[in-house]
DNA sequence: CGCTTCATGAACCATATGGTTCACTTTACG
DNA sequence: CGTAAAGTGAACCATATGGTTCATGAAGCG
């Protein structure tokens, strides 16, 4: 399972709309501090502490090239999310299937 | 796609290690807020914050029985989480699968 | 009834977050 | 060279977060 504080770090620079933004702009290719800021109507200072959030959460890679920074997707940190979540859905898919579901929802759906 | 308020709730709930150990014990199970609160070592009030933030994520339902609380897993709010990370996973999948991607990882970062 | 237990709300505190402005460095370029 | 552009860092600000303590309320029980 993978580390508490990684999860944390994954999910909390998940929560924002700006950051989850800036990696969609990023799944159609590298992006300068610049051009992420701008459609988002922001100054540099604040898109790149966004960055950087998105960064030390691994979700995204930076290097500097001439004066400009190169922003792209980073690796993996997605998919510890991912396999976060779906083993929790899981859990709580088996919850319903069971006797507890069956009382606590007031008898709606039983057959699914 | 799901409203980014929302997606906000969600992957901040989920951003804190005591709340994603509360969804963890309610895979067992419903739970009072003092059955929550002592295996976290918290007080009362605090876990009942925890759980606060939980409901209104959706995350969690509560329910006034006698003098305590009963919480248990809510309904649906993971999958929205994971059809965002699992959409933007195939975004980033295709990119790693790119020239780019070949042609930023296999030069060496120089300088940072 | 009177006491205990579980939960709640208000107030408080320290730190984190999301943003700004301003000053500065580095790089590009005519 | 000189100037403009891109980024960076420091300082600042308002609000949110994660926790506490203390006082109160409501439910159960001997």
């Amino acid at each position: 399972m993978v580390h508490e504080a990684i999860l944390d770090q994954t999910f909390s620079a998940l929560s924002d709309a700006t950051r989850r933004s800036v990696l969609t702009r990023l799944g159609d290719g590298p992006a300068t501090i610049g051009e992420l800021a701008e459609p988002a109507g922001m100054t540099l200072t604040g898109m790149k502490k966004h960055v950087l959030v998105l960064e030390n959460a691994g979700l995204v890679v930076t290097e500097k090239v001439g004066r400009s920074r190169q922003v792209r997707l980073g690796t993996e940190r997605l998919d510890d999310a991912m396999t976060w979540i779906s083993f929790y859905q899981r859990l709580w898919e088996r919850r319903l299937d069971g006797l507890d579901a069956f009382f606590t929802l007031q008898k709606g759906r039983e057959n699914e």
